[in-house]
DNA sequence: CGCAATCTTGAGTGATATCAACAGGAGTGG
DNA sequence: CCACTCCTGTTGATATCACTCAAGATTGCG
């Protein structure tokens, strides 16, 4: 088992998938090889728990595949989602005691995860790491305090005009080969409970936006979990 | 002018009284007198701005002395405050274009800013200096997350309690001495719209929690920019 | 003392939450 | 294929909390 691990190790991470994205971009070989040697793929199924609020922070993780949220709630259970993570993005709290969120797979999902203590000593003797890290964290506060924007001091409306416009950009990527898919039509990978956490609202008020944008032909709504835009522009002046 | 600047160089950054607090802990004399070449110190008055938002992320700066707020608002003027700056705090964006919010002094404030190419550049240079700065990304991206149930899922009463012990607990190490000042009665360096702002609520809404607290006698109030708590455990049981 | 800024208080409104009923799909079993 | 159920989402009725608008009160300052 050991000897096949190390065998396909090179290969696990060469042929990740968010290897040029991820922390690890630009790492050598050498740190490639450790780094894999260290490090577990692990797959979830949708709505399986990778961590929990204030777990002891035993584990840090990279986004391969899918979609997962990160939540935390008040003591009386209403619950936040903190972000999404996407592929390529870092989960978890290294340099520190207990992670101070739960993160629960959207999608099915493919994550790399370390062992906190290998993966901060693993950082420590590898300054391009952490300045990756680094570069992650501060965009992530960037994106983080944008929302607070959000959550403070924006209405029902201007919140689901945003949501709408972030996933669509946010999802758009996925195929970015030439042929790049639309951007507008899109799966949403959350329910209306998860979008009302996300958004600081309540399901009803989420569902009554939907069908208010719906009637006055912003977005199209084949299904559930599917959204179009159909006039972007104005959902723009909305979002603001 | 300039020699009395290198000639003092080293000086500055000993004598500096977030010297072992801030992201340059821990450097040695060589890094600290490179560092204090690159640094210039600065005073604010209450009220003046460090940098504007949308600013070209042109400087960085760490906090010695006094209280910033970093703050942004949405296109029809709702200001929404994404954080308080204390001493030993770093604020602005490395490694980045712009500066995504904007910072002003609330009290009379000390702070030693960097021009960014030459911050970034020593940075990249000094692995110690960048996990300091990773470690304080990560803790500050942890309270700005706490910050979004705040302002997501709590009620008026909630906030301002949460709020208060907030302050209480922040603003109470200052007398770190042996004889340590009282948390429980702090002067707010905040302004009633102030705290709005940073609770996403309205000025009214915020003065009548206050007042219900103060005829409740969990707080008082001995002037506007005065606060006592009176009983703290009933005003974490509001917080949660 | 008087003015301006800030804060407090009051009254009324409105947006979102709450509570409740219903609708639509997906899966299951007859 | 159709009933049945479960789950999720939608819609409606009502309540409530916070916002808005307006008027005073307090504080600081020239």
């Amino acid at each position: 088992m050991e000897s096949i691990q190390s065998e396909a190790a090179l290969n696990f991470c060469q042929a990740c998938a968010v290897r040029n994205r991820a922390i690890c971009a630009d790492l050598d070989d050498e740190e490639i090889r450790i780094l894999n040697s260290i490090g577990r793929r692990r797959h979830l199924e949708a709505g399986e728990q990778l961590f929990w609020e204030g777990d002891e922070a035993i584990v840090v993780a990279n986004v391969i595949e899918g979609l997962l949220k990160l939540s935390t709630q008040t003591s009386d259970g209403k619950e936040q989602i903190l972000g999404l993570a996407y592929p390529s993005d870092f989960m978890g709290r290294p340099f520190g005691n207990s992670t101070p969120y739960g993160v629960e797979a959207l999608t099915p999902a493919l994550v790399c995860t370390f062992q906190r203590a290998d993966f901060d000593r693993f950082a420590r003797e590898h300054p391009k790491l952490e300045h990756n890290l680094l570069e992650r964290t501060l965009s992530e506060l960037d994106r983080t305090r944008r929302w607070m924007l959000l959550l403070g001091r924006m209405n029902a409306e201007q919140k689901l005009a945003t949501f709408l416009l972030d996933m669509s950009e946010r999802l758009a990527p996925k195929g970015c080969a030439p042929f790049e898919q639309s951007a507008d039509a899109f799966e949403l990978p959350l329910s209306r409970q998860q979008i009302a956490d996300v958004l600081g609202l309540t399901i009803e008020t989420v569902s009554r936006q939907f069908t208010k944008f719906r009637k006055q032909g912003l977005i199209d709504l084949p299904s559930r979990r599917e959204a179009v835009i159909q006039k972007r522009e104005r959902l723009e002046e909305l979002a603001q």
